[in-house]
DNA sequence: TAAGCGTGGTA
DNA sequence: TTACCAAGCTT
């Protein structure tokens, strides 16, 4: 091996040693201060780093602050959420999306109340229901200390950029993740585990990375190129189709509409709904609506139509409205339209019910 | 392994 | 407006 190489090795091995010290010394002075996270020097809550972790799930921290403390509120200890109705907790986590995690949280609370103790190692946290690998990795570090290794989409981001891998996502997981343990240290796992997060979130962001600003900009093999914005590599995505569909809005002789239980699994699994036709590939042509009405009555269609995006969807839905004599159907709930909010109805569904009830109006075409 | 699973903010 | 993105998990 040549000298300058051989030089050139060692002082790459001095910037990667020096990498945690000084990303702890950068969240020393810029953490970022969290409702979930404890104060420097004192022991986190694990139902609290358990139930932030849940909610930040592809969900961002602006949108899980208010979810997060009302959930504290009511359910101030495991045990609380653990012996609370289902059907609550899914109504206090309606709007924040993906459906199952509610479902699984409330699992994961009886497991862990039974147990009578939070699980504190990545192994036994993996076994319970809606922790996977990155989860199990942060609770037993930011609630337990462990040097766990998180690979999450701020990690990456930092470590495809620190080391300009180009393989592309989803491919690049377990190298990244291996470049990632090289650098876990032993020293303050748990702050080191936050601080990439931070890092991730507010320096190394995925458009115009504030480049000057980082602790680690020294050893950065992108930044040294020029093109931390382009890492990390993705995989081209697919296109998303377009669904439709035509609800139905009932309302009885008292002023009640009727909602729906959708079925447990699956898309918006166990949340309520105004019933619908199926959301289908194909536009839906009137005669075809009428053949489905759910009831006899003057039905009328209401102009314009609820667009909503799903993750592998959009969804467009027209409305269609009546006054229904009797309950045409036994499986239907018939709620006064002023305790909607009592009711777990995800956002698709309250944006239906802003159009059926003539409000103002995100989402209509 | 890849598809299914929500929503709101931002460029 | 569209497209992308955010502390991923389950099957």
């Amino acid at each position: 091996m040549d000298t300058s190489q051989t030089i050139s090795g060692r002082r790459k091995d001095q910037i990667a040693e020096e990498l945690p010290p000084s990303l702890l010394a950068w969240y020393d002075r810029h953490r970022r201060l969290l409702p979930w996270r404890s104060l420097p020097g004192q022991h986190p809550d694990p139902y609290h780093v358990w139930l932030s972790e849940i909610m930040l799930q592809q969900t961002t921290v602006a949108t899980v602050k208010g979810y997060f403390d009302a959930f504290l509120a009511r359910w101030p200890r495991v045990e609380d959420l653990a012996a609370a109705d289902l059907d609550q907790v899914l109504t206090a986590w309606a709007g924040l999306g993906y459906y199952a995690r509610a479902r699984n949280l409330h699992r994961c609370a009886q497991a862990v109340a039974a147990l009578g103790r939070f699980p504190n190692t990545e192994a036994e946290l993996l076994e319970l229901p809606g922790i996977g690998p990155y989860t199990a990795a942060a609770i037993a570090a930011i609630a337990f200390d462990r040097p766990a290794t998180i690979l999450d989409g701020n990690v990456e981001r930092v470590i495809s950029r620190l080391h300009r891998v180009q393989t592309p996502l989803p491919k690049a997981k377990e190298e990244l993740r291996a470049l990632a343990a090289k650098l876990t240290p032993q020293h303050r796992p748990g702050d080191y585990a936050q601080a990439v997060m931070d890092l991730g979130a507010t320096i190394c962001t995925p458009t115009r990375p504030k480049c000057v600003l980082c602790p680690w900009r020294p050893a950065c093999a992108a930044f040294a190129a020029g093109d931390a914005e382009t890492y990390p590599r993705k995989a081209a995505k697919a296109v998303r189709p377009v669904r439709h569909g035509v609800a139905f809005w009932m309302i009885n002789d008292k002023g009640e509409v009727a909602l729906r239980r959708r079925p447990e699994k699956g898309l918006l699994g166990g949340m309520m709904e105004i019933p619908s036709t199926e959301w289908r590939t194909e536009n839906w042509a009137e005669a075809e609506v009428r053949a489905q009405l759910p009831a006899a009555g003057k039905w009328q269609m209401l102009d314009g139509q609820v667009r909503h995006v799903f993750t592998h969807f959009e969804l467009r839905l027209g409305v269609q409205r009546a006054l229904i004599r009797k309950s045409p159907a036994a499986d239907l709930i018939w709620v006064s339209p002023d305790r909607l909010s009592d009711y777990a109805l995800p956002t698709v569904m309250r944006k239906v019910v802003d159009l059926a009830m003539n409000r103002k109006v995100s989402d209509v075409t």
